[in-house]
DNA sequence: CAATCCAGAATCATCGATTATGCGCGAAAG
DNA sequence: CTTTCGCGCATAATCGATGATTCTGGATTG
């Protein structure tokens, strides 16, 4: 066995069901967060509660200021594009990696994640649709033996998902044929090459539409 | 004012001391952390000490397991690998940027830092050689307005810093000429092809030195 | 009218004690 | 002789209470 079980500590449980409000914006961002409320919601004292933020910190989707206490990172234009530049460079370096090192686990796990996100309707079940897209696209770094990359990679589209959520940008833009698929494809067919330039230029073309769209979110308000 | 002087936690102190204790290998990779003596040492009770430990599993400079408290993160050559690799593709993206939108502040603290590090002997004061040589490399990226892209090069070269003092690769290999100074003059003259390139030369031949040094270490054990 | 100051309230940070869990070791069983 | 079991200890995790700090809003002053 890999895992022997442990039982899990209340501020891991807290932990996950901290980061979930987060992701999907039921903590909205920026929002300060008051630790007597929080306390009381998850039925449990303090210190399991601070040690939660704290780890979320490393995630860059809480921030902490010395006797100010907790809060949700803001988003901002500035952010979604840092997010998006560094998801180019090593979303696409890790997928390459990937590619060559990958094992038959990972190819399919990449047709499953590719079928549930294509079974899924962006429309009816966003939430469904978003946590599918974000798990295609960790399948397809899934493949590297550089466990930082992996994470890195994860944790940045983890950040992603808030704009998709707060600009109501659910579902590929209308791109047309599957951009999804062409990606999986190429991957599993080990064309490296292929794979790289079809990632990256739909991480380009994601990047126009969320920042488009969350500029417009600013400027209504 | 751009601070407003808050004073400081018990928690962000810890947090501090214990981060420059695992810099310097004081406490060293993979070391179990006994809560109870570290509680003692600092002269403080557990929540801010098990807060600061939270705090530092964002760097990766500790490990978290349910039930079974912190550890130091473990070396090794696999990791070293991965912090190398990601500060080849990062910080020369980042040096790039900076390049290209560095201030005149920017163009003078590096080579504030450049002289800094000059006047610091390796075999003399080899943290303090050390501590300058983080900083030049900080230095040169700072020009860059991605603040997610400063961060997490700062991460990798902290993470870099306990494979130099394990072992004991403190100074340029003997690279002959200075290397810094030409990355940091290239910069300054804003030849952004010139100064990446010679990032990436000196950070090849320091992944080269430090995987052939911790290889040897890790035999000789 | 604007800026400053000062309670009092709200909130954060820390503590010491308590509870829960995992670990080591020796005894018992096979 | 090896494995398993269970007890007791070391340690981690959590709690409730207390001490500090910041925030708020209204009175005061220039």
């Amino acid at each position: 066995m890999t895992a022997p079980a442990r039982k899990e500590t209340i501020s891991s449980r807290v932990l996950a069901d901290l980061r979930s409000a987060i992701l999907r914006n039921e903590l909205p961002p920026g929002a300060k967060i008051n630790l007597d409320h929080l306390r009381e919601r998850f039925d449990t004292s303090i210190s399991p509660l601070r040690e939660a933020l704290a780890r979320l910190t490393a995630d860059g989707l809480v921030l902490f200021e010395d006797q100010r206490g907790f809060r949700v990172s803001p988003v901002s234009a500035a952010e979604l594009d840092d997010i998006l530049e560094m998801r180019a460079i090593l979303e696409v370096a890790a997928l390459c990696e990937a590619v060559r090192h990958g094992t038959m686990d990972w190819e399919s796990n990449i047709i499953r994640a590719l079928h549930r996100l294509g079974r899924t309707s962006p429309t009816n079940d966003a939430d469904q649709w978003l946590t599918s897209h974000d798990a295609f696209h960790n399948a397809l770094i899934a493949g590297t033996p550089r466990m930082m990359l992996r994470r890195t990679c994860a944790g940045l589209i983890d950040l992603s998902r808030r704009y998709r959520v707060l600009t109501g940008l659910v579902g590929d833009g209308g791109d047309g044929a599957d951009v999804h698929e062409g990606i999986a494809m190429a991957a599993v067919r080990r064309d490296a090459e292929e794979a790289a330039q079809r990632l990256a230029s739909h991480l380009a073309a994601e990047r126009t539409l969320l920042t488009r769209s969350f500029a417009r979110l600013s400027n209504d308000r």
